[in-house]
This record gives structure tokens, C-alpha cells and sequence, in this order.
DNA sequence: TTAAATTCCTGTAAGC
DNA sequence: TGCTTACAGGAATTTA
């Protein structure tokens, strides 16, 4: 699933490729894709408009445009931004299709259709609650362990849930999330809170680790996901737990145990994270 | 405010 | 082989 760095792999690969383009036509072929504003009015609003910085936030593409609009892009569990040659045969569940024009295609694809398009001010989206509000981003420099602990303080549910809490970090889904806490040599189902400071510094470590990592590999491919030119990632392929229920510990060698956390699949191991 | 449960959705894999 | 069923989960929404 994207999660922050397969969002921020599309979003790199993508910047030079859409910076300056104009949407010459918007092909909305299933309109319930698109959660603000009503449908008729997206394909309106965006057609013509010119294409200027892409950016992300958490899992959030944002790109802005030439008047002071904002397209929002989130993938949810299976969401794919393709930028294609017209030629390029339509995939089943293609959503979405803007014409630019250098010829060039950028389809949105999702399967399970768990994603979402958005279109609007910032102060629109933002103040009607389109867009949630964001924690910090766990890659920003500016972002320290304290601010970790911190967030943490008080907070009685699981660590993992509170990781996967947009609002107290963006960007971290379920995979970083498992990687995050068996990097950090922590258990995912502890109280949050109980979380000592220099245990919270290791995660906070940890998670920038696993997700620069990420970024670097290109994301992780374990199901659906791949970037702007349809290439999975290699992330995957190093991935310490997730998704290795029952396997043997890359470490101690222990089976890792699976549970489950907020309806969320969990692996980790109980000897090595305390 | 927090936290837990429910909902959305379909391809895939397991079970019979 | 072919059918049914459980499962994957991000986040909005609902309920407590």
C-alpha cells in the first residue's frame, strides 16, 4: 500500500513531468473518485488550468495550479498515478484521465477505490475539513524524538496505533509502521505512553531509517502498488517483518509472532522487542 | 479528547 | 474444477 516513500517516489518522478503542463481534458469515468467538489464541477475547474509545483504531504500528493487551486491526490490501499503515451492500453479500473499538453497522459487507477481526488483552495479543503489535519513529517529535520515523546505522553492506546495516527505522524502506514517498531527493538502493542525517552528515540530513529530507506528502494511493492511509469519497487524485498508472520526472526532466529492491532495485521518479534 | 468499532471495495487465496 | 468465504487495510464516520 503507499504509504510516504512510494508517495514521495511518484511525487519526485512526476515534478518535472507535469510542472508547466496545461490539462487540455478531463475524462472522469467514475466520478465518486472525486470527494470535493461535486464531480461536474472538478472536470470544470480543472480543465485548462496550468500545472505548477507537486508536492506531498504524508501520504497526500498535493499539486498546485495556476490559479490558487490545489489537486489532491491520495491513494488509498491500491491507488496508481500513471503518466502514459495515449497509446497505452486502459487498464480496468482507470478512474480518472487528464489529456496534457505535451500528448501525455496522467491516469488515476485504483482497484479498490479506497483513494480520493480532491480540488480547491488550500483554506477550502482545509477549513471545511476535506483535509484532515497532519501530524509532522517524520523525515523533517525539524522533527526530534522529544517532539516524538511528546506526542506520545498521555496516550494509553497501542504505539502502533498511535503511528499509524495521521495526526500524530504523517505518513506511516502499516508496513513502516511494523518495520519502524522491530528496528527500534520495541513492541508495536505497548501503551503508548509508557514509552521510556530513550526508547522513544530509538523510534523516532528508526522510523526515519525505515523510511528513507524506503525512498531510497523506491517504495515497497507488496501488492498493488508501483510509480508514474508502472515499476514496482524494490523495498519489499528487504522488509524485516511485515508481512513475515510465523517466519523465522532475521535476528534471533524465533518465529515472529502476528497479531492483530486496531484490525491491523502485526508482526513482530517477542523476543527481540520488549 | 480518546478510543474502539464499522464502513467502504475487489482481487486473491484458502477451503470444501 | 468451481464455488464460497475470509482476508488485505487507510481513513472517514459512528458510537461509547
Amino acid at each position: 500500500m503507499p504509504e510516504l516513500p512510494e508517495v514521495e517516489t511518484i511525487v519526485q518522478d512526476l515534478r518535472p513531468l507535469l510542472q508547466g503542463r496545461r490539462v487540455d481534458r478531463v475524462d472522469l469515468r467514475f466520478p465518486a473518485i472525486v470527494r470535493h467538489p461535486e464531480p461536474e464541477a472538478f472536470v470544470r475547474e480543472l480543465r485548462g488550468r496550468r500545472l505548477g509545483p507537486l508536492t506531498r504531504r504524508g501520504k497526500y500528493m498535493l499539486l498546485e495550479l495556476d490559479a490558487p487551486l490545489l489537486l489532491v491526490v491520495h491513494l488509498g490501499m491500491t491507488g496508481q498515478l500513471l503518466h502514459v503515451v495515449p497509446e497505452e492500453p486502459l487498464r480496468a479500473h482507470t478512474h480518472a484521465i487528464l489529456s496534457l499538453d505535451d500528448g501525455t497522459e496522467l491516469r488515476y487507477r485504483d482497484v479498490r477505490r479506497f483513494g480520493r481526488l480532491l480540488l480547491g483552495s488550500e483554506a477550502e479543503l482545509v477549513g471545511s475539513r476535506k483535509l484532515p489535519k497532519l501530524g509532522p513529517e517524520p523525515i523533517d529535520p525539524d522533527f526530534k524524538a522529544v517532539d516524538l515523546y511528546h506526542r506520545l505522553q498521555g496516550r494509553k492506546a497501542p504505539l502502533k496505533l498511535l503511528l499509524l495516527d495521521q495526526a500524530v505522524v504523517a505518513g506511516v502506514g502499516n508496513i513502516y509502521a511494523d518495520e519502524s517498531c522491530f528496528r527500534a527493538r520495541v513492541r508495536p502493542d505497548r501503551p503508548a505512553g509508557r514509552l521510556s525517552r530513550p526508547r522513544t528515540a530509538r523510534l523516532h530513529a528508526a522510523l526515519r531509517d525505515s523510511l528513507l530507506e524506503g525512498i531510497l528502494n523506491r517504495g515497497s511493492s507488496v501488492a498493488d502498488y508501483v510509480d508514474a511509469r508502472g515499476a514496482k519497487g524494490r523495498q519489499q524485498e528487504v522488509l524485516l517483518v511485515y508481512g513475515r508472520g510465523g517466519e523465522p526472526c532475521f535476528k534471533c532466529g524465533r518465529p515472529l509472532a502476528a497479531i492483530r492491532l486496531g484490525g491491523r495485521m502485526t508482526v513482530f518479534c517477542r523476543t527481540c522487542q520488549r
